[in-house]
DNA sequence: ACCTGAACACCGTTCAAGT
DNA sequence: ACCTGAACACCGTTCAAGT
């Protein structure tokens, strides 16, 4: 027994993103197994421990791929808006389109969250590169509040994603159906609108 | 063999209750099993199903026992606030009193929201309870918002609980260190000025 | 009535052995 | 060199059998 497919190291690892990426989107994070994505490339289990260190490593690829399929999602969002757009619809447009790729790909971007490191390890910088450019893109729409624009651009992401959050697991929903991107709508412009007042008492 | 410890079906619950959450803040949610609670009460795994529907139903239990524990945390903080604080400081209490406890109980918390119930399935009122408990203690502090109140809490919850999220899972640190506290106190700051703004242009 | 322990169908991971 | 399949130490859940 051996040679069955002879794939290249690399087939191998983008076969078993594909199959772990089907596995996620259809039964969620518990459905995710070894055995599974081995037996939908029609390998065996010990084969994927040839191209990732464990199963915490194939995830870490997989989160990687996730983000950055949400921000090619983004950037389609941004290139669909008209040119002349100020920054205020340039950041309500990347808020929407977060929390539309949240409900979108549910269980593929919970995994992202909802897969803890081992105590004291460090993200994999593949992974804490594609952060970083996510959180450069609304930092980017926030220059014009100079020395501030970092402090927002954390506030302003962190918010939509509590609401994606929140949202999606029914937690918010305790007192009748929630209109999320209205909740959305409210974070940017009153935090916007917040930031501008603060500025200007500051003169 | 049977018969061995004679503990109440609610003897056990409590039991098995406590075993997990001993389990989940020592070691996280991956380990947690049944055959540990049991072995942690001196029992047999089997015996979990007298009182349990099985592990989900235990862990919705546990859940909603840490929302009740969250919310007498947030009363405490409340509590210690000199008499005559008003509702933005309250505000600014109650979200850095969130942060606290899920930085305090982070495997505990993170459970809360990382439980994804089974497709279709609806939250137990016990824990839709607990939530609306949540949101209420927030929504009472923006009472002076009118018709607003039920977004404005909606959002400033989520909104901290977002960065609670992305700054306890290192997803903010992409580019140094993040102060969690300053986020959360931009977040409420801003939210309100923005929310009193808008206000006056209205009138 | 209460509880056990074995059984079943699953896991992640390793590694000698086969081609 | 590449891959397998068996092995090991785990899972959640059920249920006949023992006290």
């Amino acid at each position: 027994m051996a040679r069955k497919a002879q794939h290249s190291k690399e087939e191998l690892r983008a076969m078993a993103l594909a199959a772990a990426r089907e596995i996620v989107a259809a039964e969620g994070a518990a459905g995710l197994s070894t055995r599974k994505v081995a037996a939908r490339m029609g390998y065996a289990a010990g084969t994927l421990y040839l191209v990732f260190r464990n199963l915490d490593d194939l995830v870490l690829q997989l989160n990687a791929a996730t983000l950055e399929a949400l921000d090619a999602h983004l950037a389609e969002a941004l290139a669909r808006l008209p040119a002349g757009a100020g920054p205020r619809q340039r950041l309500l447009t990347l808020a929407h389109a977060y929390y539309l790729f949240a409900q979108e790909h549910f269980h593929l971007w919970s995994l992202v969250f909802e897969h803890h490191l081992p105590e004291g390890e460090t993200m994999p910088e593949s992974l804490a590169a594609r952060v970083r450019a996510l959180l450069g893109r609304v930092e980017a729409e926030l220059a014009h509040l100079g020395a501030g624009a970092a402090l927002a651009a954390r506030v302003l992401w962190s918010g939509v994603h509590g609401i994606a959050v929140l949202a999606l697991t029914d937690n918010l929903a305790a007192t009748g159906p929630v209109d999320a991107p209205a909740l959305v709508d409210s974070l940017v412009n009153r935090y916007l609108d917040g930031f501008a007042a603060a500025r200007r008492n500051q003169s």
